[in-house]
RNA sequence: GGGGCCGUGGUCUAGUGGUCAUGACGUGGCCCUUACGAGGCCAAGGUCGUGGGUUCGAUUCCCACCGGCCCCA
């Protein structure tokens, strides 16, 4: 049979567009062939669908999720990939209000969550859009959402264990509160921001001498509420000196305690600190131990209160600068300076907190700690040293989770309150209700037989959906015999770095405190996608990359390469078109030698030619690498070992090496051979890459090596190695050689040169000289 | 103030207690070489942040410092 010189693969380029009859031809891919193995299932983060466009960091997590499930799949597993969208929250409600120019609170309550539903699916269907259009293999068809009737009812019903498990509180006391979001907030939605601020020394008489002590602040317009001084025990300025003396506030006249307290921090401004409810948690801390007496100087408006006496109705700002006018005209500052502090702000808002009491429910979570840090040390985390994020913010928890918040696109607290007795009724479980639109599921108080209720207001913090997703993706609401049994614990969470303290905190905790056990086997924690000199991306700073033009351009193989070969798992890497256009030339590469070795036949039976054995055992080493970075779920090896073989090792060297003898027109061994060795190394290279380039290699594969898709082979295993890849760098050296010596005599590599086959590659000798074209002696 | 991560040619990035430290981009030169010019070959370019210590030997381990990023208070 004479061999025909036929390329398969026609194309002389790869083109993205061809994807787009992949993703036809996939559909429905997973149903065809059902895994029987042992169930991996992934709680896919379901996304927020917060604005335009799409964090492009975000977009290369996705990616590199579906590497693993598709990894998991090619080792055997039956994966369950599930993907849902996150659509509760203050986010989505902010983003209506700013692009529609409304507020929340002046607006019908049902018209709002309305505008808030239409918003989320116009976004909603742009990210799914990106999902589909990288490749990523969930199960698109039962996609959830968090704010769907199915999946509130689960986070009610969860509700509704722990308040009659006695889990739940309702209390007063100092709380995050943004006047801007109106709503309390936990402590995990606070960030710090650093802002240039004035540090005021404000001079305080002692009482009943004529002595005065100087006291630097920031929030000179809490004066009214102050009520106590505090110096270090430590501060040889202060200790022994001021002991059981009492100052004169300037202004409003109280007269307050000075005590020793280790809060008082020697070195800032004069080691004086001024104790007022509430300047910073430290305030709160401090009235708590001291037993002092609160005084509420800002309301929910950020306004100053009835307290503040001449202040009453400023804003804080504002306050804040009549204060010091006035001081300053009674000589009671001393100086001003300008400093740089950093102020807790709402992540959403961006607005400077105030700590109000308020009365909130509240989630106990301080008592579990030990029990969560159990579980975060039994989880496995890749990569391990991620697993610190969790326990640090574990350790640092001091008071139990405020989850009541006051706004409207949320899941509701499913409580009614009877207006005569005050009792609490609390629903039975199962069903999604919406207190604030419907009346309780009795007719009479239980209390006292009253029909008059009142239905509760309020919506859940927006993770207390969020924290069950492992609870709905495995079924715990369709009871517990069925899949969760089977499904439970998830095998996997995938997740940001930025969301150890939320997502992946709240979620261990809510799943234990309902199932009594860890919600994953394991952990994985991605890193950031930063802009191109590394500073994170965001709106305000405009450098924010669109992922839909660059993956039109380049196609989801080349993003998907890119992000895969970018960095190693859990550091954060930078993000530019330049690196992702360079990935991309790859594609082309693999494409060609595809091309290339697409003309041979492939055959069954061969003797190896030593330089095929060699490329064997060079792919076998490259190989057991791969499969220890999948194994790792770090991307970057397998991407990075196997650019580095097929361009650097199999196609500059081997190929070159062994045209001779493919090339030529004979069915020997010599050709078959080489054949074989070109089939192996690029079928199995096909195989590694399948998860991180799906489209690419799933062409390729139709087109040379089998009907059915490369996504339901398994991965491939080791061969015996007969010790060749030792050979590797000086095969590579004596190449090198050569063409340096022909380009320093100025010779075409075509041209013949005289030269000899060091011992050392005896065994590669005839390959060696048929591909330079060696005149030996 | 506490914690974590990091500092490698112009830029970005691997990696290792031990021969000439990886690769990519960029730069310069050469090349129609039976897949690939989105390519091939060759070349220039580094005191592996600074200082000290452990060691026969450190870019790698330890300490301090400097610088960057992130998180927490």
């Amino acid at each position: 049979m004479e061999r025909s010189l036929e390329i398969k693969l026609k194309e002389k380029n790869w083109d993205p567009r061809m994807e787009l009859d992949v993703l036809k031809w996939w559909e429905n891919l997973y149903e065809r062939k059902a895994s029987k193995g042992k169930i991996f299932s992934i709680d896919t983060p379901p996304p927020y669908p917060s604005g335009r466009p799409w964090h492009i960091g975000a977009v290369a997590q996705y990616a590199q999720i579906d590497m693993i499930a598709r990894y998991a799949r090619m080792s055997g597993y039956n994966v369950h990939f599930p993907i849902g969208i996150d659509r509760n929250g203050i986010p989505v409600e902010r983003y209506v209000e700013r692009t529609l120019n409304v507020n929340f609170a002046s607006m019908d309550r049902r018209s709002f969550i309305d505008l808030c539903s239409k918003v989320l699916d116009e976004l909603e269907s742009e990210m799914l859009g990106i999902m589909r259009r990288i490749g990523m293999s969930c199960d698109f068809a039962n996609y959830y959402r968090t704010d769907s009737p199915k999946y509130r009812a689960l986070t009610q019903s969860t509700f509704i264990d722990l308040f009659k498990r006695g889990l739940i509180y309702e209390s007063t006391r100092p709380n995050n509160y943004c006047w801007d979001c109106k709503t309390t907030i936990a402590d995990a939605e606070v960030s710090y921001q650093e802002v240039q601020g004035d540090l005021v020394y404000i001079r305080f008489n002692i009482h009943g001498s004529d002595g005065e002590v100087v006291i630097a602040t920031t929030r000179p317009e809490l004066l009214c509420s102050c009520k106590a001084v505090i110096f270090n025990p430590d501060d040889p300025r202060y200790a022994h000196r001021l002991e059981n003396k009492m100052a004169e506030v300037p202004i409003y006249g109280q007269v307050v305690p000075i005590l020793p307290s280790a809060y008082a921090k020697k070195d800032f401004g004069t080691g004086l600190m001024m104790v007022c409810s509430y300047g910073d948690h430290t305030d709160v801390q401090l009235f708590r131990e001291l037993g002092l007496e609160e005084l509420i100087a800002i309301d929910q408006t950020g306004r100053m209160t009835e307290a503040a006496g001449p202040l009453k109705g400023l804003t804080v700002k504002e306050a804040r600068r009549a204060l010091i006018k006035s001081l300053s005209e009674m000589g009671k500052i001393e100086k001003i300076e300008r400093i740089n502090h950093s102020v807790p702000v709402c992540e959403r808002s961006n607005t400077p907190i105030e700590i109000i009491p308020m009365r909130e429910y509240y989630l106990v979570q301080t008592k579990f700690k030990g029990d969560l840090l159990r579980i975060a040390r039994k989880m496995k985390f890749f990569p391990d040293h991620h697993r610190q994020l969790l326990i640090d913010w574990i350790n640092s928890l001091k008071i139990d989770w405020p989850i009541s918040r006051r706004r409207y696109y949320a899941t509701e607290i499913p409580l009614w309150y009877c207006k005569v007795c005050g009792r609490v009724i609390v629903p039975p479980k199962g069903r999604y209700y919406r207190p604030w639109d419907e009346g309780p599921p009795i007719e009479r108080c239980p209390g006292c037989g009253s029909t008059e209720f009142e239905g509760e207001q309020r919506t859940f913090d927006t993770w207390m959906d969020s924290s069950v997703s492992p609870l709905f993706i495995s079924g715990y609401h369709e009871g517990r015999r069925g899949l969760f049994k089977r499904a439970y614990p998830v095998t996997l969470r995938p997740q940001g770095k930025d969301i150890v303290r939320t997502w992946l905190y709240y979620t261990i905790l809510r799943c234990y405190q309902i199932t009594a056990k860890p919600s994953f086997r394991y952990v994985w924690i991605g890193g950031l996608g930063l802009d191109e000199r590394g500073e994170k991306m965001s709106k305000s700073k405009g450098n924010v990359i669109d992922p839909s033009p660059i993956i039109e351009r380049y196609g989801g193989d080349a993003f998907r390469f890119w992000c895969a070969q970018e960095s190693s798992l859990g550091y954060d890497f930078r993000i530019s078109e330049a690196r992702i256009a360079n990935a991309s030339k790859f594609l082309n590469k693999l494409w060609n030698i595809a091309r290339y070795v697409s003309q041979f036949p492939i055959p069954t039976r061969v003797r190896l030619v030593s330089t095929d054995a060699w490329i064997i055992d060079a792919f076998s080493e490259t190989m057991s690498g791969v499969l220890e970075g999948y194994r790792k779920l770090d991307f970057f090896v397998p991407a990075t070992r196997l650019r580095d073989f097929l361009w650097n090792t199999f196609a500059d060297h081997y190929i070159e090496m062994t045209k001779t003898r493919a090339l030529s027109t004979s069915q020997s061994n010599e050709a078959r051979s080489a054949w074989f060795s070109l089939h192996y190394c690029l079928k199995n290279s096909l195989l590694l890459l399948a998860p991180i380039m799906p489209f690419m290699t799933d062409v390729i594969w139709r087109s040379l090596y089998d009907e059915e898709s490369i996504h339901l082979q398994r991965f491939p295993r080791r061969r015996p190695n007969r010790g060749l890849a030792k050979y590797t760098k000086d095969i590579k050296e004596f190449n090198s050689e050569i063409w340096r010596l022909k380009k320093s005599m100025n010779l075409s590599l075509k041209d013949p040169i005289r030269a000899e086959i060091p011992r050392r590659l005896r065994l590669f000798r005839r390959d060696l000289i048929d591909m330079h074209n060696i005149q030996t002696s």
